[in-house]
DNA sequence: CATTGATTTGACCAACTGGTAAAACTCACG
DNA sequence: CGTGAGTTTTACCAGTTGGTCAAATCAATG
């Protein structure tokens, strides 16, 4: 089916080039709000010769958010049956406060989509992560049920992960203004921690 | 200064339609996202009858902006120095969780402007929000250091608060579609209160 | 009911945007 | 060094967008 006719050194480069350019772009101002030509010359091309890459606007976003979404992800499938529950967790949370450090322009591409109703990825979220959120959810029930974690609402569990997580990346530009010099992954770490172990941890 | 030459009855229907207008589509498609003609038949005009009610497309936008900043950070100035320190807290919580189900069209357009980097709202924050901001943390140190609810970052802990409870107006299709037939916020403020009451209850 | 100021409309514009076509150039390879 | 595929550029187009303007219409007051 999908021809594979050997990417050239230039072509491997040029498309390189241009999801890089597209993932700043496209996450400081979201799809609509970015133009191809801003893609080209952030990527140091032209626009037809950048369109000569990829078919379409629509396309380059295709491609950036179906690979992001994928290690996006990861963290969350790597919540282990057999761990620790509750060490299980923590990890969890510190990885993906790690991912918003390392990669706080993918964090932001993913909440502009969101917020403006996920026109371009409703389905997969539908789909995939859904499917991935109902699996999680019942390995922390089970944790509950067996009295390793505390009880709570394991989706709502979940969310306050990723919104805590991501607050850092998607809100960056408030979060640094209010908090000055103060680097905010500094203590954010330990906060996160005591907080989810405080909720998590049961009784005696 | 201003000059005040009493609005129409014309005028006054036409502005506010024209603001709920506005608020639907910049909350939705982010301010570069939005054109002046959907604010326009948003609010049943003509988009050249619109712009005799505002200047510009930015014009309506800043109105629309700092009318929100204001009742947004309300609840916030409400935290009382003289109040049961837990209670306050846990308050603010509920109240700031109330205001995402109730205007979650409000919640957006903040996030929207600030996940893009803030460009029309930094100044805000800088001055206006971190004035504020220093204030109330400044009040939690005192109750900390006093022992009345555990010690921690008092940033983060605001941080948190607004994340975790903007969340669910933010990220309502992705919460939505998760959650299925379940409402987010039957379960959210006990999971909210629940969370703060261990993370910030001091050990007897 | 006439007139004057407020409101609305239709026609229009210049800048921008996504995308195309074909000519021009570059580069690896024989 | 020639040649053909791969790459880049120049010129262009049609649709959209924010905004203007003068003419037309409406509404309240005397």
């Amino acid at each position: 089916m999908a021809k594979a006719p050997s990417p050239t050194r230039i072509q491997k480069k040029n498309r390189t080039a241009i999801l890089e350019a597209a993932l700043e772009v496209f996450s400081t101002h979201g799809f609509r709000g970015s133009t191809v030509d801003q893609i080209a010359s952030a990527a140091g091309l032209s626009k037809p010769n950048l369109l000569y890459y990829f078919p379409s606007k629509e396309a380059i976003f295709n491609e950036l958010m179906s690979g992001l979404l994928d290690t996006w992800l990861d963290p969350l499938r790597a919540l282990d049956p057999n761990g620790d529950p509750l060490q299980e967790i923590l990890s969890y949370v510190q990885r993906k406060l790690q991912m918003s450090r390392d990669f706080p322009r993918e964090s932001r591409l993913y909440a502009n989509e969101i917020v403006q109703g996920a026109p371009r990825l409703l389905d997969t979220i539908a789909s995939d992560l859904k499917l991935l959120v109902e699996e999680k959810s019942a390995l922390l029930d089970t944790w509950m049920a067996a009295g390793k974690i505390n009880r709570t609402h394991p989706k709502h569990l979940l969310f306050s992960i990723w919104s805590l997580t991501q607050h850092y990346a998607d809100f960056d530009v408030q979060v640094r203004t209010l908090m000055g010099d103060e680097d905010p992954y500094d203590a954010a770490p330990e906060y996160l921690e005591t907080l989810y172990r405080r909720m998590l941890t049961p009784p005696d």
